[in-house]
DNA sequence: CTGAAAGCGCTTACAG
DNA sequence: CTGAAAGCGCTTACAG
């Protein structure tokens, strides 16, 4: 099946079956009925990949996530793939697993795919990635985290450090003094709130009741025991930040469990506010970034630039909020 | 950038950089080091949209799911990018928003590109898709919900139907008697796990409290609403089984916030059992099902039936296990 | 409005 | 072990 078989069946050029796919208005209506029924009765699909090679234009972006297993950013590429596909592009994904070297040989896999535009989760750690992805002169657009500093091409997300400070401000500004910081070790961006965390202590001449760093890659592995320990361990703590609204979940059963009233005993907050946040007893005081916007108007940026537009911003700011909820009511 | 640039740099014919990158035991030591050094010096990667147009073999795979932003399907996904990425295959992604129409129009724009296998969530729908999978000669894995009598070609997942039927009976066994049943409209498999409700209710001469199926689509959409409406409405019900664990979680908070005791007042049990739900209190009973492994093996089936093996078992039945928790304890 | 020629960047299938 | 020729299935850039 291919564009010639059409062509023969309607008795027309290559071209023109081509034309009648790409730009049908610049075929005369009699000659695109034919080939249209030609296409209908053969079933034929066009092959991307040879239009990809001919027309140096693959229609192909390529995404990589930390992990897809989590909401955070699966939401992210829903809103990738959403927009993406009102514009006929496929999307392409990856998963780093948080790593920096999976990330650059992903990298350079999917260059070998000749995407029009690549979407990575924060900023390029390797210089060779950096060159790889200059040199292909491809739209790069770098998710999540802002950080202006090593914004390769685009940007779209917010600035997670000073979330986490206005998190800390909440948190303080409700009288807390003794307080917990939990994350799961290997995610980065978690990395600066948690510096946000000391930093907004170190302010108010605080120091952290503990900061747990738990391994997803430790076989001990279990978010909720590791939160009982630091409790009990350091009993005076009277709120944790927790780095992600899953470890907030988690810590809010534990609670249960223990029976340590939240927000009585310890106030808790997460970051990410999932649709569960607002659900669970007690509701979650957390920070709410749009992820799926993320996602839109990463794919955004990049199909104005495949029309050749320049975006206005390159750097896209989406903010963030603090949803202050029951889990941090003043003690 | 292409093979012919190395080849200059590397005085070698362009037959030779392919050999080097393919098949690089074929190529003499000397040679290759040559040619890799050429390749290195200029940052050459390799175009895979030429190699598979050349060569017939695209190394991509294509897998629709109803929504990206379950974490059932995310799991599959990760499952699937995993083991493909280990055998050099890249994963295109799409999302059909549980509408039969935008799977159909998905998988013809799949075919264009061209995948060596194609992955759909439960069975194909439309004849003139079915029709085009098999015109296109690849591999079709069906994954998730095994339905025999559809089946295109290969099949990964369990037996939704009995997994549910399974549930009831642990359920009847626990001696409720008085069940309503919630799921997602649009959710086909949900569906069959409702026919499997009313069955084994019937078997027992009994029939449901309520049914209820709140759309997403609907504007005043809020299961946990709707769940506190349905109980008030039929205070009778001594348990319902959500049709997801997510809405159990949020049938468990509406439940902690009009002081309903679960399992006291109404036992709970969902299906998926997202790792949320033996931490929740109370924890949840639910089916188990290996989200993960079913995306393993499809890719494990694709990476077989590549490599010229016919697997041994077009269908793999994964199973289920009824996972018995706090939620359902005994009345 | 339509088409013949050339080429995108690889690899297949020979040939030596 | 290496290479020259041909071709994968489209589209670009002309030409008419």
């Amino acid at each position: 099946m291919s564009v010639r078989k059409v062509a023969e069946l309607a008795g027309v050029a290559p071209m023109t079956v081509s034309r009648v796919i790409n730009t049908p208005t610049k075929v005369r209506p009699e000659t695109r009925e034919r080939v249209l029924k030609a296409i209908e009765r053969l079933g034929y699909v066009p092959d991307l990949v040879a239009s990809s090679l001919s027309s140096k234009r693959s229609r192909i972006v390529s995404a990589l996530v930390p992990t897809l297993g989590n909401p955070m950013f699966s939401q992210v590429i829903q809103g990738l793939a959403d927009t993406l596909r009102a514009a006929d592009y496929h999307l392409i994904i990856g998963d780093t697993r948080y790593s920096a070297k999976i990330e650059s040989a992903l990298v350079l896999e999917m260059l070998g795919r000749r995407p029009e535009a690549i979407v990575l989760t924060g900023p390029v750690r390797e210089e060779r990635i950096r060159k790889a992805l200059l040199r292909a002169g491809i739209t790069v657009v770098q998710i999540w985290d802002l950080q202006p500093g090593h914004i390769v091409d685009c940007a779209v997300g917010f600035d997670n450090y000073a979330a986490a400070v206005a998190m800390m401000r909440h948190l303080l500004g409700r009288g807390y003094r003794r307080l917990g910081f939990m994350a799961i070790v290997g995610d980065e961006r978690a990395r600066e709130r948690q510096v946000a965390f000391r930093e907004a202590l170190a302010q108010h001449k605080l120091k952290p009741t503990f900061e747990a760093l738990p391994s997803r890659f430790d076989p001990a592995y279990d978010p909720t025991d590791e939160f009982i320990r630091q409790i009990e361990q350091h009993p005076e703590t009277d709120a944790v930040f927790c780095a992600s609204d899953m470890l907030a979940h988690l810590a809010i059963f534990a609670c249960q469990r223990k029976g340590w009233a939240v927000p009585g005993r310890i106030a808790l907050a997460g970051f990410g506010d999932l649709p569960l946040s607002a659900k669970i007893v007690p509701s979650l005081t957390s920070i709410r970034i749009n992820q799926y916007e993320i996602g839109r108007r990463a794919a955004e940026v990049i199909v104005q630039r495949a029309g050749g537009l320049r975006p206005r911003t390159l750097v896209q700011d989406l903010g963030y909020e603090i949803v202050e909820r029951e889990s941090t009511a003043p003690p």
